[in-house]
RNA sequence: GCGCUCUUAGCUCAAUUGGAUAGAGUGUCUGACUACGAAUCAGAAGGUUGGGGGUUCGAAUCCCUCAGGGCGCACCA
């Protein structure tokens, strides 16, 4: 049951000139459980009512007391508190959750139209380093989001396969390359031999040159350019399939820029025929100055594309394909002007759609040792991140459970659960600083810390042969101590934070709701036995314990994360 | 120089989007395994929410200002 619509229900027709929708929106949980369960704040209705807030409170209390699912209704120095009875709350969340199963929490919130989610799009050529997990991670949580909430969505890897960066690579690897060590270690060598080029170029300005000539070739269809592209791409993609399963990510398309390069020619059409381009320094633009926004390159001096040009034209080509609700880009803040140009140009171009496009940005990452930078050579290789992880692992279990089957899966879902889990704990928009130390540390608010809980759940209920079947006349009133309450509340909850998650694109909302049920949970653990003789109780308190499982295993999925029922 | 953004406990971060006594984890100190899994739990200590001003019933949250960090500002992506 939605308490704070029943609330709302009750309330509307006691507040004249108030919807029922504008109450709902009032309530809130309060910050002392010892306040309640819900209240709602009765300043903003002192002018309405001509009244001290405390006065409005009193009254509406007393004519509230009563409605047959609340235990309590207290008027507080302005506040409305309100106490669920708790066989009540405790009777339609977990049987809610029970019936429900894997599907409790789940909305139709989605239109007939698809969200296009683009993110990780990884640059060919260039292993994954911590500042590309964050993407990555972000915008599959979002996907599996949306997902649940009924969207339709698509999700895009917008590789980053075409530019100068490819004319560099030919050059280096006619110059320096290994065939032998390509073959072995495909990513190291062509990261190898990038570094050298920017290092090379530093006394020798005339590679730059080279570089541009050989991309201008590879725009023009020469072979041998195309023959080389060809092979970096593919070996690339070869490597990122690997990272890709390790992290549980997937996409439906992996159309990247070199996909794009033959809608141009009709995008910059489109733009000279609405008369928005303009020669400038023998480059084209969209000028923004209006818009307070420096000029949107469009094509280079020598005639060839640019990245904002790509997207501009890969946003017209989604939509002529897709027809999206909303296409949400998962790129750093640091391209936020870029964002905010091309958006504004596709405004300008006439398109309504340009609205539904959306920047959703995240901070910085950066290391101890300073800001990462493949060129400079100044990273920490995803790769080796999760290899360590899982190794972490891999001793612990031998340490605490050597018994453990499948050790091996088990090891992969905890250590990379522990890396994902922290890159999508703290909200998007704040940079930080990656510490291998803190990613290997499995205690407290981490991933490992949440898949225990679960699995220690599971574990009780493996010991019982508890079903959701079982769950037939439960005694709910037996869960009315404190620590009881608390789980009911916390899961009672759980739909609300992930509407919340993708109204803010925030991952973090299911994240740190998955780590405060387990929290709420391990004190319930802790403070009441579970398997007890007395039967009633223990069914009940066994309903309790799998409905926790049920929704841990929900949110950890949201958030990328295998729950193993042992580990 | 201009623009965007961030600053909360020693450290890493929350705070229901303007609500009640600002909460967690970690670190430090103390306690709980012959127990349904101690990757756990309980307790103590730790704060002028970067400084100052304003808006109002109420500000970590909105506005102004100053300081400090990060990012961006035409042929890279």
């Amino acid at each position: 049951m939605n308490y704070k619509l029943e609330i709302a229900k009750h309330m509307a027709p006691l507040i004249e000139g108030m919807e029922e929708a504008e109450i709902l929106e009032g309530i809130e949980y309060p910050k002392n459980k010892e306040m309640g369960d819900f209240a709602y704040p009765c300043f903003r209705l002192a002018k309405t009512f001509r009244k001290a807030p405390q006065i409005i409170a009193s009254e509406l209390a007393e004519q509230l007391k009563g409605l047959e699912f609340l235990e309590s209704v207290e008027a507080i120095s302005g506040f409305l508190n309100f106490r669920i009875s708790a066989a009540h709350f405790a009777k339609t969340t977990l049987e809610a959750v029970i019936a429900d199963g894997a599907d409790y929490g789940k909305q139709a919130l989605g239109t007939e139209k698809p969200v296009i989610i683009e993110y990780s799009s990884a640059n060919i050529a260039k292993p994954f380093h911590m500042g590309h997990i964050r993407s990555t991670m972000i915008g599959e949580s979002l996907k599996r989001i949306y997902d649940f909430l009924g969207y339709k969505t698509v999700a895009i890897n917008h590789l980053g396969d075409y530019g100068t960066q490819f004319g560099k690579l030919i050059v280096a690897y006619k110059r320096w390359g290994d065939d032998e060590a390509l073959k072995a270690t495909p990513i190291r060598e062509l990261l190898r031999i990038y570094v050298k080029f920017h290092a090379e170029a530093e006394t020798e300005p005339a590679l730059e040159d080279e570089a541009r000539q050989w991309f201008v070739k590879l725009e023009g269809g020469d072979e041998e350019a195309t023959r080389l592209w060809t092979l970096f791409k593919e070996m690339s993609l070869k490597a990122f399939g690997k990272t890709y399963d390790m992290l549980g990510v997937s996409f439906d398309s992996y159309a990247g820029e070199s996909f794009y390069t033959d809608k141009m020619p009709e995008i910059l059409t489109l733009l000279r025929e609405k008369g928005l381009l303009k020669k400038s320094e023998g480059a084209e633009i969209v000028d923004l100055e209006p818009y307070g926004m420096p000029p949107a390159l469009v094509t280079k001096s020598d005639g060839s594309t640019l990245y904002l040009t790509r997207d501009l034209a890969a946003a017209k080509y989604r939509k002529d394909t897709y027809d999206f609700a909303k296409n949400i880009y998962v790129v750093g803040a640091a391209q936020r002007l870029h964002f905010q140009q091309w958006f504004k140009v596709i405004e300008l171009m006439g398109y309504p759609w340009y609205a539904d496009l959306v920047h959703v940005d995240f901070g910085m990452v950066s290391l101890e040792s300073g800001a990462l930078s493949t060129r400079k050579g100044n990273v920490t290789f995803l790769d080796d991140v999760l290899e360590k992880a899982v190794e972490q692992t891999k001793s612990i279990i031998e340490e605490k459970n050597p018994n453990l089957n499948n050790k091996e899966a088990v090891a992969k879902a905890v250590g990379v659960g522990a890396v994902v889990f922290q890159e999508l704990y703290t909200s998007r928009t704040k940079d930080y600083t990656f510490i291998m130390e803190k990613t290997l540390s499995f205690e407290g608010e981490t991933g490992p810390y949440v898949q225990y809980t679960h699995a220690r759940a599971c574990s009780v209920l493996r010991k019982t042969d508890f079903t959701a079947n079982d769950a037939t006349g439960v005694d709910f009133a037996l869960l009315s101590d404190e620590a009881s309450r608390d789980v009911v509340r916390t899961l009672s909850k759980f739909s609300e934070a992930v509407v919340t998650a993708h109204e803010n694109y925030e991952p973090h909302t299911v994240a740190r709701y998955v780590v405060d049920l387990a929290q709420k949970f391990n004190r319930f653990y802790h403070d009441n036995a579970i398997i007890v003789e007395d039967e009633a109780l223990k069914k009940a308190r066994l309903a309790l314990v799998y409905a926790v499982k049920t929704v841990l295993a929900s949110g950890l999925n949201l958030v990328c994360l295998e729950a193993p029922e042992q580990m």
